[in-house]
DNA sequence: TCTTAAACGAGACGGTACGTCCGGTCTTTAA
DNA sequence: TTAAAGACCGGACGTACCGTCTCGTTTAAGA
């Protein structure tokens, strides 16, 4: 998951540390929010020293970061039903299901945008595979016709991600299935293909 | 723009003091970046104490949204051109052209997820006019029949600000003019009215 | 009791609000302890405001010194009892009989230390007074050939008013009565006449 | 000198910061005197950060205290000459020759009075050790047949150290060799033996 | 088995900003 | 002109975390 330390002489990483480290850091977010997380808290709550983190993330945010990324092992499968309304219907089904985290992403994007080295973190290893995912689900609804060739993918792919992190950061409107049903819909429509002619 | 004293005896507030705390903080967070602005260098800056800040604002963040409401004086105008696509065009190109913004604005919006009652005066103060302006666009829309009576009208506004706020916070494809357009065509075609049979 | 600004236009010094800010002054030192009095306390619970304060005196610590003169005005009187070791009992025992006043004498000689302008005032307007009047008893008793014409009579108030002193600040012993006498007793022995030869 | 921590684990007190933070105190004191000194001057001087004093005093007078009581490690011996007339000018002039302090004794005296805590550790620290010093010299004196049998030695310590601290503070007469050379007299002179009849 | 070296808990340390309190000064309206 | 009210600048307070730095202790790999 990260730095891996040639096997040499000295005492070697403890993985128990390092589990308990993540374990803190998300009780500490569950239970106190994502302002209220600091570094010392988790140090405390995990039986771990200051420097134990600071040896092994560059910030909070990457401790948490790591923490989404071990739990998020159980990935949101990228479906493959046939047709690109069902396939992206489920695919923010899937999404939405492990909606607890809620508290956990808005943390990392505000994060992101206060602290830019985090910023090409979270880019990189969080939100680009997420996006490369929903990405190829699109390319082969075009490979399949449903798409428009001459469609701005990226731009789909921006118009579903976007609504889900703007209802997701302001909370003013639901993130439930019907709306999943609805945005799904929304976006296979726009990128149909047009008929010349 | 905010508390309005009813006037009695003692001193009245300085507007030249609100004004000189605003201006700074602007600079700072010009200079410096969210992430550094801080309450203490916001009052040195601007010659003032720091008590002077927090009698009038809760946080540095409610600074900030003054600031930008302040100078976001000249409103982007609804426009009112004939056709939704045009319409919308014309309102996502000047609210792009504003775009010196972009610090202030994800700077706020990554606050407003760490601070609740922060979220709540920007949710209220900043996020809902804008909403309503392009949610007033598309009922004269649909008043002119170019969006299906059935159309989710709070899910389209939130496509557009969705996909806006993801590229701004994220910064990894361009706001441009050709973006806009884009982006704006896809939305009035995902928005036309369906005839049924 | 301090500056007598000259009748002319304009409204007259309030007589009421002095008295009141004198009072509040003491009620505060008594009720909270010297070290917890501030200006603006006694402003809010005067019903004053802090200029009213700062205009008529240079800090909290003259307005202490006012209210103790005040209500010292039933002065401690020089007694006359026709022997020294009688009239410095007499003295002593009527000083002491006026210590409800602990908490402002100690408080004073405090700010007297840690203020220079203010030690000028408290000696001026309070200590000097009391050692001219102890002064004037010994000179007194040395006319009656009570005391050694040599005699060092400031080292003889000072060892007086410096054992008052000294258990007052520290407060490890009592000033009560008995010690009076002692005090009285020694300092009258000390002074006796020496027969040379 | 103070508390002293068990050697567990975790970065041991540092020495130096310790005997900067004292050293940086009695600059600070000697330089603005006792009023201006405040933990942050004392720490910006020292190099140390607040927390660091806070750490380990409970407010700057602690700091004095122990800077003082670090200083005077050169104690004023009691002497033993022979005679209490004799001891007593020693004592009191050796008391005296240690006057660079007026600064601080004072100032710890006027903090005694406003924090009762302080007071305590004050009266336990120092003015304990020197009262005890005194007593000896006097009890030693009785052991002799210089001082009367039924002398209140304690009234008769206090006089001195009041009369001491007394000119201290107020600073209207001298605390030279010759009024040590008559306070010892007067003193030794009170205290001496009453024979009855 | 002994040495070496890193990991680890603990906690001191220099800093920086926090949000509060109070000191003195000022600027208003009312008396 | 005094007075109440209260805004204002300034400076220190005591606290919370940051990220770094010793300590003593633990735990493996290599000699």
């Amino acid at each position: 998951m990260e730095q891996q330390r040639r096997a040499g002489p000295g005492r070697p990483r403890s993985q128990a540390v390092r589990a308990a480290i993540l374990r803190a850091a998300l009780a500490e977010l569950e239970e106190r929010g994502y302002a209220a997380l600091t570094v010392e808290g988790i140090a405390a709550r995990a039986g771990a020293g200051k420097q134990t983190i600071y040896r092994w993330w560059p910030s909070k945010a990457d401790v948490v970061l790591d923490a989404l990324l071990d739990t998020a092992a159980e990935r949101v499968p990228v479906p493959d039903e046939g047709s690109l309304a069902a396939d992206l219907d489920a695919f923010l089904a899937a999404t939405f299901r492990q909606e607890g985290q809620r508290a956990v992403l808005t943390g990392l994007m505000a994060q992101s945008v206060l602290d830019p080295a985090f910023a090409q973190a979270f880019g990189e290893r969080f939100l680009a595979g997420r996006r490369a995912a929903l990405r190829g689900l699109l390319e082969r609804a075009r490979a399949r016709g449903e798409v428009d060739p001459g469609a701005d993918l990226d731009l789909l792919v921006d118009v579903v991600y976007g609504t889900l992190w703007y209802r997701m950061l302001v909370g003013h409107a639901p993130l439930d299935a019907e709306t999943g049903r609805r945005l799904a819909a929304l976006v296979a429509d726009a990128a149909r293909p047009r008929h010349p002619g």
